[in-house]
DNA sequence: TTTAAACCGTACCGTACGTTACGGTTCGGC
DNA sequence: GCCGAACCGTAACGTACGGTACGGTTTAAA
């Protein structure tokens, strides 16, 4: 289930993952070999070298990708309905702007068509760095937030994946499936906060907030 | 936006499209016009002549495939609490069971792939029957159930969006990456009432519900 | 200065597959 | 029974691209 075996890639492996990077955002699984050897000045030879097939330099690309994305969890010291609110919000900020940029769109895309032909693991990749990677640095904070009195819900999986639902709705397909979405700053600060609320008021502990309204 | 121009297939054409569609979720985006003509015992020449290239197949068996799902709308007359649930329950058990389908899988990956590249418009298609055909089916009944004093909200475009995302959850992109979930009917149905009390909590007129406890 | 490894650029090979061409067969209309 | 349209099966063409080979160049250690 973990991302086993990533080893860290020199710097000059780091331009040339880059360079397979932006391709792959720009023209999808259309990449060949040949058009990353060219724009990354290097030979095909060594690209082979270095990723052993085309799948490897695909599989290195979307790993150094998540590579870059890894946020530091939050720590929870004094947790009150404040904090946590914020915290929450911060998450859905970040998940939103995650799944509406262009790197990610191209990099799910391109994890969906392998997944359709199990001819690698892309998908998985993508699931633990992006859904579960999510969901195990989000379920800290809601454990802390039950602790505290603040929440109140059995199973935190299935709380989670409420949240989930509710900030990401139906952006990630849409996007995918070429949907032309645009997701200003404005609008997803003001999803965080809708999301945020409607969490609280199905979550939230004992006295219900309710704080803003709908 | 509207899936213009799909002709009614004979009934030969028909079988071609089953062929296609049964080939597209053995094999995916791997499928080859050999592969159809050998398995649908037709000549790769009239495959061409009816349908013009791949893409025009693959067109054409999406929409093959979206004229079999059109379900009926619901009527609503005499619309009381019990109803309205009874009909939004119905609405997340037919999305769930959709989005989990190998076909829906399968036809979705397909249309993701080419939104990439934009040499199609089979994103839009499924896009076009599957999320905004739903919302167009279910926002009447959000109204009616906003009229009969049963719900409340302002916006019946993002009432719907929650309640998408409230069934839904991780659910289609987790099928879409490969992760090997498993939905039973009976969680189905589970998911399904889930979604429309935590819907009821959100959205429910004045009066909270709160019938069943989370 | 020599040398070997790493690497660049380019040419080359093999194959898979979309697309076209064509001979043979079926079938409905006359 | 004759004809042409539609269609089947198969063969053939062209090309794009993954993968390999190889000569030339840089780099750095000995």
């Amino acid at each position: 289930m973990a991302t086993s075996d990533e080893t860290t890639p020199t710097e000059r492996q780091a331009e040339v993952l880059d360079v397979a990077l932006r391709l792959l955002v720009e023209e999808g699984d259309a990449l060949t070999m040949a058009a990353v050897a060219r724009r990354a000045s290097c030979s095909k030879e060594t690209l082979y070298k270095w990723f052993g097939d085309r799948d490897g330099l695909l599989t290195a690309t979307v790993q150094w990708q998540a590579s870059k994305v890894r946020a530091g969890n939050y720590d929870r010291q004094r947790l009150d309905a404040a904090t946590l609110r914020q915290s929450l919000e911060g998450f859905a900020v970040n998940w939103l702007s995650v799944i509406s940029s262009t790197t990610s769109i191209a990099l799910n895309r391109i994890a969906v068509s392998h997944a359709a032909s199990g001819k690698s693991n892309l998908g998985s990749i993508v699931l633990a760095n992006g859904r579960f990677a999510i969901g195990e640095r989000l379920k800290p904070l809601l454990e802390a937030g039950k602790s505290a009195g603040l929440l109140s819900f059995d199973d935190t999986e299935e709380a989670f994946r409420t949240f989930f639902g509710l900030v990401g709705r139906d952006v990630q397909i849409r996007l995918l499936l070429g949907d032309a979405l645009k997701l200003s700053t404005a609008a997803i600060d003001r999803d965080a906060k809708r999301a945020v609320d409607q969490f609280f008021t199905l979550f939230g502990a004992a006295n219900r907030p309710r704080i803003r309204s709908l």
